[in-house]
DNA sequence: CCAATATTAGAGCACGCGCTCTACTATTGA
DNA sequence: TCAATAGTAGAGCGCGTGCTCTAATATTGG
């Protein structure tokens, strides 16, 4: 016998084409892409790209599938802190590292619009957001109890609005998105309960900032 | 000369033109709809079709440009409002109407899937965004001039958020709108510092109800 | 070195696409 | 009634699609 495989360079190859499947998503979704593009993207021909993944779908699908590990382990890592604050600022921190992502709004987009038709796919995503969703309640709840606090909703509201809020963000501006990464952290410390007056007017755009708001464009 | 045009008859045609459109849109997305499907579901041929409109891009157009008129009327007539209060719910029920419309979420990831490449679409939205935005910062600034009132953040940002969770609230589960549209009422009226203690704890899903969150589903 | 297998490129296939074009009917004013 | 034109249907065109298949090349173990 001859010839065995070397699992790294696969994976690498892999991975390589995945990404490129991504930034081509991101802009066109999943019926706007052709394989063609991918293969010119990612510098191989189309034997390859059906060498690795069986069809075009099969690509979208990994593209998501491969966040859900890692997912799952910030999450338990979170949920394992010893501070609830703590596993809350590790949960915002990687969903605001998310929105930050210029490919997230498109991906996000294209997302939604496979998830309501591809069952498979629904449940995939469903299941990250589950995981994300869980682990954020079960640390709000901590949050809650602890003395002096006074969150403003139940656990199980503010983790669905916290999660809106960040889905709201990936729909939003491109050119905004520090901006936008900087009051998602402080309307989330807000919704908590955390951080007392440092809120209250002034700040995130400010009192004496253009009448103008340069905000979000999408929105049907 | 013989045969002159009813012009209401043909806005009707084009009417039912756009409506199955905006249908298969809101499934498939700009580039994942074929015209084929278009005509099917709106029981017409191809040569009516493209009798009514150039492109299929131009379809496109046409179900978010109708909405033009009716969204600077709706506005204006809420900035006229004599009281701020009254203006507010105006624009916030006319979103929230939007939350409610079944085709909404889809709709809105295909708008941001093609505003972010099509530039004079991008312009469209933009338009449609800052009309609304504009009107809900006037008054939010008049709301926060009220005695006894304590909005949390200052009105383009309340603005900008507003508009953000709205977003938010079209990616939600198709299921839960309408408890999706109530809470966002509640969360506008928090926000805008109205209703005072009624929202603290409790309402919104229940300190009691059940630990696993049935919320939103897309968000990559 | 050689046999075996993993990996690659790209020509080509059947098909569905957006759109055009022609032929036909319905409806109007004179 | 009849010419003129609005409205409609659908066959068909050229093209790009997702994907297959063949043939060639790298890379390994023995």
């Amino acid at each position: 016998m001859a010839r065995t495989v070397d699992p790294e360079a696969h994976a690498r190859r892999r991975a390589r084409i995945v990404a490129a499947a991504a930034a081509e998503f991101a802009e066109h979704g999943l019926e706007g892409t052709s394989t063609a593009r991918i293969c010119r993207r990612a510098g191989i021909g189309s034997g390859t790209l059906f060498h690795y993944f069986a069809t075009k779908r099969a690509i979208f699908h990994a593209v998501f599938a491969d966040d859900v590990p890692r997912v799952a382990a910030l999450c338990a890592q979170a949920v394992a802190a010893p501070d609830p604050d703590t596993g809350l600022d590790l949960v915002v921190g990687h969903l605001v590292a998310e929105v930050t992502d210029p490919l997230a709004p498109g991906l996000a987009a294209a997302a939604y619009l496979e998830g309501g038709r591809d069952a498979e796919f629904g449940r995939l995503l469903a299941g990250i957001d589950d995981t994300r969703r869980a682990a954020l309640t079960a640390i709000l709840e901590r949050l809650a109890a602890l003395p002096g606090r006074r969150p403003a909703f139940p656990p199980v509201a503010t983790a669905r609005w916290i999660h809106g809020l960040v889905d709201a963000a990936h729909l939003g501006d491109a050119e905004d998105r520090d901006r936008t990464a900087a009051e998602l952290r402080q309307i989330v410390d807000w919704l908590v309960g955390r951080g007392g007056t440092r809120v209250r007017a002034g700040r995130a755009g400010g009192a004496g900032s253009p009448a103008t708001a340069p905000g979000s464009r999408p929105a049907r």
